[in-house]
DNA sequence: GTCTATAACTTGATAGAC
DNA sequence: GTCTATCAAGTTATAGAC
């Protein structure tokens, strides 16, 4: 029999995908389990800590297959640094094998970080900090294979894919969950297709910033001859 | 002196950009008012209503400029259908004036809406029917734009696109707001910036589907004629 | 480890005086 | 229209028996 500790693991990472996070009580978590109020707090010490629990569950071996993959594509490029395609799929194909893995969570978690994302403003920072080097790796990556682009672009294009990424999370149906193990076809293709615009993105025209600069005044003491 | 009815809108609008919906309670929204809690179901019999009048409020007008602008731009390009880039500019132009307009809610509002977006599985379909009429406006405009591409491909590549918006609305700082009126400088760059990325997205190439196509077992009672 | 019982508090909503 | 007072229900969390 399924330890209680999963099953309240379980039991909280689908409410907390359908419902978001403040919206879901412990009662109804326990409700769903099939087990006790106190079992939650005996396990997980407070609502905030069985959230942190229930990413990482699915997080932290996610984050280790994506670092992973991002090294052997690098490998595999031979000291160059791999195209903007590969970084992005070494990023995404343990997000969507999550997806299509019923055995670990399927389409539920991914949905819940889809979701997290938007109401990430009153998450712990904690959680946040599980992904930090990965981010750090991939953005890393990010700027290699896209030299041309600016620092700053190249972030806020990333943010913008990472927001694009977590609306596909959300309202993909979570339709093939119930047929036979390879289910990967349907979110291969929804990768790719993915990818492609993510891609074309990234590598999207420049706008070029014209906007007056602001005038900072220079302090009065300052010599003469240093405006130039 | 300002109305009660605004003070409740105003403080309800920011706590719910600000922690979401189900994370807000009405004794904190009628504390930052400074109004009475009998107050707020006087005004809006529910907490529900209230916030689908927070977004009718800023939400009817900016929809309304949206259809004019897109109109406007029909007529311009005469006869033909606008650009890709005109489209984009129809719905979003509206989206960023509220967004720099400290009168009309400033950043706080759009906050609130990409915010929405992601929480939106327990919002009232009501509101959602208020944005219909445009959203039917606009896809029809955008498949004129892009007569390319197949009708399921752009309504997936249309919600890509929303939800990269929503993300630019969330993670934007709220920092122009205490400057001068025409602050649109700012948001006028960040605009020309999500649309060069937009357009990438849309226009990028199409991924063929690869799937063996499932197998339609005909019913075995089925008469050869009837079926017509 | 799992339960019952309950504490301590917050929630949305309403009735009724003014 | 605006207030006070209060309800009924729901919330997280804990203490203590088994």
């Amino acid at each position: 029999m399924i330890q209680t500790k999963d099953r309240i693991l379980d039991a909280a990472e689908r409410l907390f995908a359908e419902q978001g996070y403040s919206a879901t009580s412990l009662r109804s978590i326990i409700a769903a389990a099939g087990v006790n109020l106190a079992a939650v707090h005996y396990h997980f010490h407070s609502k905030e800590s069985l959230l942190e629990a229930v990413i990482l569950r699915r997080a932290e071996p996610a984050n280790q297959e994506r670092l992973e993959l991002l090294e052997r594509y690098q490998a595999e490029a031979g000291g160059r640094p791999p195209a903007l395609e590969k970084v992005l799929e070494a990023f995404l194909i343990p997000t969507f094998r999550l997806a299509c893995d019923p055995s670990r969570g399927g389409n539920v978690f991914v949905k819940l970080m889809g979701r997290l994302h938007a109401e990430s403003d009153l998450l712990p920072g904690i959680i946040l900090a599980h992904f930090g080097p990965v981010l750090m790796r991939f953005s890393e990556a990010l700027n290699r294979a896209l030299p041309e682009l600016p620092a700053s672009e190249l972030l806020w294009r990333g943010r913008l894919a990472m927001g694009t990424a977590a609306q596909v999370l959300r309202d993909t149906p979570q339709a093939s969950l119930s047929t036979s193990e390879p289910v990967s076809q349907e979110w291969e293709h929804t990768m790719r297709r993915l990818i492609s615009y993510l891609c074309a993105g990234f590598r999207s025209p420049v706008v070029p910033d014209t906007r007056i600069p602001e005038v900072v005044p220079l302090p009065e003491t300052a010599p003469v001859q240093e405006t130039k």
